[in-house]
DNA sequence: CCATCGTTCTACAACGTTGTAGGCAACGTT
DNA sequence: AACGTTGCCTACAACGTTGTAGAACGATGG
């Protein structure tokens, strides 16, 4: 059976208090009761119910992270980055999947792990500011662009600027009939919205036309989308020389459209992606993309949840950004 | 401010009990009453604390999976099966990293999260059945072939048949030099070791010779190790006509290296890998793989935790195994 | 020798929930 | 009319923990 602080105190001779105190570390407790005490617990192998003393004190050492698909290796990634930073915090973290549906996501937000966790670090998809306004529960951080004015922390890098950058590269290298692949309708991906307008801007600045033919849609943003999408812009005939894919899942899909055309990457096709993935390190060809540096934007994220745990509620929420770097590998490279 | 029953008891002119049993469902309460009940749950956003409750009950309606890493994408894959069939149970799945280390192994097994779950799924990789021996606690079911003869409940796949089936595939294309990457010393990986000897058996049942030189370790097993494994078989002149690689990653990794040698899979050098991770059918080329049914793990697993909760704790632990096939793609296809 | 103070410890209540026991009507049965 | 049964509801206690208040004790200072 489970013990409690009353079998340690019954087994040391003290009050179930004393035991208490001995497991929190208070001071004024003589060394050789303290002994006693430590001895029964090791006897008797006992753990403190977590739940017993969250009741009590209000706090469970739990936070979550709710994310759309966590075999979408970049949340994994994260997920792993987050774990990390909670466990320097003490916390454990509790991970849950939205699916990117709207629905779930409201749910997660609202608080179904209410009461279980003290924080929560939300990357959401589908959700609205509408959807955040006057909750009042639970302190939670928002990692990326989705819902810009909500009342939340948030965490995020600069998706237009990282675009632009990784676009002008591409021009850079002499291309000149750039595509993007994964644009989506405005009411549902802010990252791509972010993404396409820097993929914009840069064209612009270099006195490029913005071809709507050569921007191709991606409902999710999976390998088998951007393997979809790439085909499509192969058989419409608008032969592009180089591809900005918004994520990396998509540029590894859109490399083997391209490996079953027979087009080589990248002599005659250059490709981009988003997000550095392990994946793309091993590639083949390896995949030149923008790399967000995921140990800080968990890092931070903790941080946050932090401040906010031991802090002011009240305070206005904070919006903080992660750096990122330009990954330049074989896909852009030209031997 | 959070609500809590006594509130919602007091707004809609019942007992707390009341509201306890319209929460919980309970049949004999008067439609009336019960729609002035949720009425009131509604105004004030009532939710239940799952502490409270936990603390009262003995449940949480928290699962545990633990596994070595998140971004090793087998256990990703495998974390959302275990999500999705959890849910089926009513239950949130709290996922926990351990690296692989027998030291948060042992932590995780003996219960660090102790009390604020129902029940663990692990999947261990340097545990022994010694550490889980004397563990009084939390219900657990085991993933994979570590720890044989635990106390514990159990799920896998047939290791060695498989390996013997794809090696045997290898075979019937024709390959003689075949090679295997991801062997480890017997102490560290149980899967490593009950591949090896599937292939092995192929190998002996077709009358060719166990080429030591052949077979190359690995210590972990991510595509840098298979990439690094690869080349060493390469610039160590053993020549091998196929690769059967002890999974998918590794295999990704291997590609990658004959890549950069100049040898083309599977013309020159057919490749296979284990697990059937989704990189695997997007790969250039696509990898031939052993595909566990990973729904049916995940499945099976939740269903063990179920009937040890509702059940009988001390019933004989069970081992249960899952289907897999062979999943024959372009890495060994000879066109 | 008494008042004061710090140290060490204990008793009690409370966190929010649900199980148990029981009360009160309303109903059907004898 | 008396009785048991059923439906609906309430009061109370308990789950294991920690905060608060305060008791007992010895040490210190006047």
């Amino acid at each position: 059976m489970r013990q409690r602080l009353k079998d340690v105190a019954e087994r040391a001779g003290v009050s179930v208090k004393t035991v208490s105190n001995v497991v929190n570390g208070y001071v004024h407790v003589r060394p050789d009761t303290r002994a006693r005490v430590e001895e029964a617990i090791a006897e008797l192998n006992y753990r403190p119910n977590l739940s017993a003393r969250h009741l009590r004190k209000g706090r469970t050492g739990v936070i979550a992270l709710a994310v759309p698909e966590l075999d979408i290796p970049y949340f994994a990634e994260l997920a792993r980055y987050v774990v990390t930073a909670a466990a320097a915090y003490g916390w454990t973290v509790l991970i849950d999947q939205t699916g990117g549906r709207r629905e779930q996501e409201r749910v997660v937000a609202s608080g179904i792990t209410d009461h279980l966790i003290d924080g929560l670090i939300f990357s959401p998809l589908a959700l609205t500011a509408e959807d955040l306004a006057g909750l009042d529960g639970t302190p939670m951080v928002l990692l990326g662009e989705r819902v810009e004015h909500g009342p939340a922390d948030r965490v995020m890098i600069d998706n237009v600027t990282a675009a632009r950058e990784i676009t002008e590269h591409l021009i850079q290298l002499g291309h000149r009939r750039i595509a993007a692949i994964g644009s989506q309708r405005t009411d549902e991906g802010a990252s791509a919205r972010l993404r396409l307008a820097g993929y914009a801007d840069a064209l612009r600045a270099a006195g490029l036309d913005y071809d709507e033919t050569l921007v191709a849609p991606a409902l999710a943003w999976h390998r088998a989308d951007g393997a979809t999408a790439m085909r499509g812009l192969l058989t419409s005939g608008v032969r592009p020389d180089a591809v900005f894919c918004f994520n990396d899942t998509l540029a590894l899909g859109a490399l083997r459209a391209l490996h079953e055309a027979g087009l080589r990457v990248p002599e005659d096709v250059a490709v981009v992606g988003f997000d550095d993935i392990e994946d793309g390190r091993f590639s083949i060809p390896t995949l030149s993309t923008v790399a967000p540096d995921k140990a800080r934007i968990a890092h931070l994220a903790v941080e946050l949840l932090a401040n906010r745990l031991d802090g002011d509620r009240a305070a206005p929420a904070k919006a903080l950004s992660a750096p990122y770097r330009l990954e330049l590998r074989e896909s852009t490279q030209t031997r």
